[in-house]
DNA sequence: ATTGACATACCTACCGGTCGGTATTATAAA
DNA sequence: TTTATAATACCGACCGGTAGGTATGTCAAT
């Protein structure tokens, strides 16, 4: 078996390995473990061999294995949806122009490796949001401040006039969130990132329906 | 806790529980069993004592574990997806029409603990594409089929005049499915029907792209 | 002397899987 | 028609391993 743990990866570039917080050690390596394995079948003992770290360390940290998992969200994925997806939209003018160019980036941004392994936040959502309402709200509310950082980006956009006036600022943002999902689960399934490539086709196809019908004409 | 399992739901309505039949109420249980607690946090023991079947003869149907959970797709979850996103799609004429069409009667069709639950194929998906060939392969024909079938009635379409020439069959089947998972993953985590309604309505916009520029002009 | 930050040994429950045995039916030779 | 054989379908005690979790011990810094 190839160990996808083992590998960089864009889900885990630049985390901060802090030396000698035996905390921030658990939780980024139990991120990578949840990311890999699920939550479910996480193995502390995989978290605690991979660290180096003891299970006395652990429980003197968390309570239990639930607890490390709610942090994880909390505290790593949570940072990485927003650094990956939320923040890189900000800085632009035009929201049309900001979402095309994030999908043609995020082309770049991922490997196959990534790509196998899936977005972490719908990989935990598919698995626990039926199983523990701890789980589901933490990663509701990630997706909430997703949509609505679109939908805020949309709004300004329509307030501006840089917009169609009838497009619904919360409709659009949850489709495109969920276009995007979407997509990296069909890349995911089939190994393969043309269905990336397709998707972010079908998804700039949907954005031109924003566009201000043509002023010119 | 609720016992998901035990709901009556969309996804599994119907099943043929025949009465003497091991291996069918195996299949039938254990495809239950996994779409609530996932393939890896399924419990043999779980749906032994669940269909009073015995381990003896469980091993004697299935060599492993493993070996269900493939049966289970090819069987089970193969002819759901089949039954509930191909096939309705076959029957209508114009295939913009029929996607609203699914959209809309979904609405109906999914009561809101179908929507807690999820698609048990992304949900497959997402757990075990990245960690076992055997899954990955299976799951992936199934979407290979989906998509075929939409690409194929919107190729049809396009011969025959009903939908814009410039548009890429296989690019929308591909954008479509992932707005149809994204917004059930959307919905799961939510735990509201409106999401689904939202993506819906951003699917329609979406497919408004498909119709052929007005003639009447 | 107390407390914060661990370390180690240990516990029980449950997991997937095995294996010797059994009841029932099908086949076929005598 | 009886009897021997064999395959089918199942039974359930048992096994090694791993899981999450706990109890107690250590030890440097205040």
């Amino acid at each position: 078996m190839t160990e996808l743990f083992e590998e960089n990866s864009y889900w885990w570039r630049d985390l901060d390995d802090s030396e000698s917080d035996t905390r921030g050690k658990l939780l980024q390596a139990a991120y990578r473990e949840i990311h890999c394995q699920g939550f479910q079948s996480a193995s502390l003992s995989n978290i605690l061999a991979r660290t180096g770290v003891t299970k006395g360390a652990l429980y003197y940290h968390f309570p239990n294995k639930t607890a490390l998992g709610y942090a994880v969200i909390d505290e790593v994925i949570s940072e990485r949806i927003h650094l990956g997806f939320v923040k890189p939209l900000q800085k632009f003018e035009n929201p049309i122009e900001g979402l095309i160019e994030l999908i043609e980036t995020s082309g770049e941004a991922f490997s196959l490796r990534d790509i196998q392994l899936g977005c972490p936040l719908t990989a935990l959502a598919q698995e626990m949001a039926s199983i523990d309402e701890g789980f589901r709200s933490r990663l509701c509310r990630i997706y909430d401040q997703w949509h609505g950082s679109i939908a805020n980006i949309l709004q300004r956009a329509r307030d501006d006039g840089s917009i169609c006036m009838d497009v619904d600022p919360e409709i659009a943002a949850v489709t495109i969130v969920a276009i995007m999902e979407g997509a990296l689960n069909a890349a995911k399934v089939a190994q393969d990132m043309d269905r990336l490539y397709q998707c972010g086709a079908g998804l700039i196809q949907y954005l031109q329906l924003f566009k201000v019908p043509d002023k010119g004409a």
